[in-house]
DNA sequence: GCCAACGTTGGC
DNA sequence: GCCAACGTTGGC
């Protein structure tokens, strides 16, 4: 199963929003770029990833799964676009910030590290692991 | 608030 | 189809 990273200014949506959704969930749109689309139609249900929290905060505070696969983003009127919808797993009790992770020599090759811009980004096996546990989880 | 990096747009 | 100009993102 693959692993992502879903980048989200709180100010904009926020980790205690996406909580709020509950079960249910909410779609993850307005990605406009194709290789964060790339990656969204990648994802499928029952795969799980990190919430980011971009320039407040910088940091890994949840957990959330895919629970709808790719399908057309409403708010895109150019209907090139599409989204999954996510659903709040758990938090990270110790949010794992952007400092801690490029202090980190194992996770020099991340996404995040090298293209902070791409809003969805793949995340491997072994960054999946050691951020877990960098954030207090397993 | 600045600015570097990068993606997109549009003129040619 | 190239590339300059522009807009946006996101770290600092």
């Amino acid at each position: 199963m693959a692993r992502w990273l879903f980048k989200s200014e709180p100010s904009t949506w926020s980790w205690d929003q996406q909580v709020a959704a509950g079960a249910e969930g909410t779609f993850w749109n307005g990605v406009r770029n194709h290789l964060a689309k790339k990656q969204l139609m990648a994802m499928q249900i029952g795969e799980q990833g990190f919430f980011y929290h971009s320039n407040e905060g910088k940091a890994v505070v949840g957990i959330v799964e895919v629970i709808r696969p790719y399908y057309p983003d409403h708010t895109d009127e150019t209907g090139r676009f599409g989204m999954v919808d996510v659903r709040a797993v758990e938090a990270v009790p110790h949010p794992v910030t952007l400092d801690a992770i490029k202090a980190e020599s194992a996770l020099k090759d991340m996404v995040l590290v090298n293209n902070s811009r791409l809003s969805v980004q793949p995340v491997t096996e072994a960054e999946w692991a050691l951020i877990r546990r960098m954030g207090g989880l397993d």
